[in-house]
DNA sequence: CGCAACAGAGAGCACCGCTCACTAGAAGGA
DNA sequence: TCCTTCTAGTGAGCGGTGCTCTCTGTTGCG
């Protein structure tokens, strides 16, 4: 067999789940591996994913670009990593952003703003989650769960709406059950949802992220005047079809 | 100054407009430029553009990597010029999709479905379109009017439902004018559309795109359990806010 | 015919991801 | 405490990339 052939595969995920490093060794790896997230994620923030290298991470924190093979087994696992501390702070962008006392219109808007904002401030890290999968790896069930919070903030304000009948009858085409995952409307708020309402949630979420992604990659370009207004406009519109009030 | 610095600064686009190469020399060029995009259009489609190298290119046509630099001046630019051809060939999927004589909603549903058939026959391509843009050049201006063809296509339907009186009012929230550029209402079949009927029409077209990607990249996994027929409600749902009769 | 423009070749530079052999040192059991 | 095992680090190296430069043969044209 192959001498000396430790490999990292996918220990950042348990690292960083690791709550008290017990021995010194432990310590010092659990510090370089946020080290080198932290130096990956600057970088990627300035050059985007395709710009991000291995190597300039390792010479930034001053090490053989060997050694970095020691905490992330490739350049998609770095990626990866990247990917799901991305999904973790757009969910938190879209929890910080809900007003759960407030009207749920108001609620509605506040986090479709949040999600934008934080897009605008992070558009790497958007083009990450949302553009052309590069990562090869991707490990789909870990992120999974991460990358549903952001959705999950706005099924809850129209779960809110619904408990207290403040959502008006859908109305259009209706939408054939068997698209649906069936998982899908179980996990939505433990079946708070008709097929209808989670179909339109669905839709709501892809076009919160596709209308983002069309500003952010310029195809609004002599189409809006105003990106910010057609956004606000993009959301009423999209809440309105969810029976939220705001025609 | 330096000997030898003949570059190739976007002579593609002016080669594919030359309609009679004189020389033997056009000739050779016109046609070794097409071989070159024909090669590239084919990794493309294979690896993706991230996979794409010009060496691989070159070392398919026989010839020097070097050589190619005669042609495309950067690998930006020749992944500019698959950009250009991908547009044309999705608008070109779109009108081919439309039967002009049918019923609008008829209409409607076969021009959808027309782009998805192409986005998934080619995927890569749909990703260098509406993915992350990582060719950093782009020459927007260039490209305006081929990547105008797709979405122009579903307005004319809609502008020929609304022309045949077979369109019925909006509903839903009213877009401030401001938010919409004022060129792109000149632009729509030349004004014949109203403020409200024009943003409509640039979300079903942010949706098209939008669920396609979804789909693509693997955002409804877990989501939706058939994919065609959730895009066909999609199709159906979006024509519906445009006030075609879906429902 | 002769000059200039041009298309090709090939070496070379700086970078990339990744592997391998090797070493200094920490961890932990006898 | 000693000694073994495991680990994190180094640096060289492989094959790949985009791109530049110099040089050569050929074509086009006045």
């Amino acid at each position: 067999m192959r001498p000396d052939s430790a490999r990292a595969v996918l220990s950042f995920l348990y690292t960083g789940l690791m709550n008290a490093p017990r021995t010194a060794r432990e310590r010092a790896r659990a510090e370089l591996t946020k080290e080198i997230l932290a130096s990956a994620r600057r970088q990627l923030g300035e050059v985007g994913a395709p710009g991000l290298s291995l190597r300039s991470v390792a010479r930034e924190l001053g090490m053989a670009s060997s050694a970095v093979y020691r905490y992330f087994a490739s350049r998609d696992e770095l990626l990866t990593a990247l990917l799901v501390e991305s999904y973790g702070e757009i969910g938190d962008a879209a929890v910080e952003a809900d007003r759960p006392g407030d009207a749920p219109e108001d609620r509605w808007l506040g986090v479709w703003r949040g999600v934008r904002d934080w897009s605008l401030r992070n558009r790497h890290e958007y083009a990450l989650l949302f553009g052309t999968p590069v990562p090869g790896y991707a490990a789909p069930h870990i992120t999974v769960e991460t990358a549903g919070r952001m959705p999950l903030v706005l099924a809850r304000i129209v779960a809110d709406a619904k408990r207290d009948g403040r959502l008006r009858p859908l109305t259009g085409p209706e939408c054939p059950p068997a698209a649906i995952d069936p998982a899908m409307l179980v996990l939505l708020e433990e079946g708070a949802f008709t097929v209808e309402e989670t179909a339109r949630l669905i839709l709501a979420w892809n076009r919160l992220v596709g209308v983002i992604g069309y500003e952010l990659h310029g195809h609004l370009a002599n189409v809006t005047a105003d990106d910010a207004a057609f956004f606000e406009y993009t959301a009423r519109a999209e809440g309105a079809s969810l029976g939220l009030a705001f025609d």
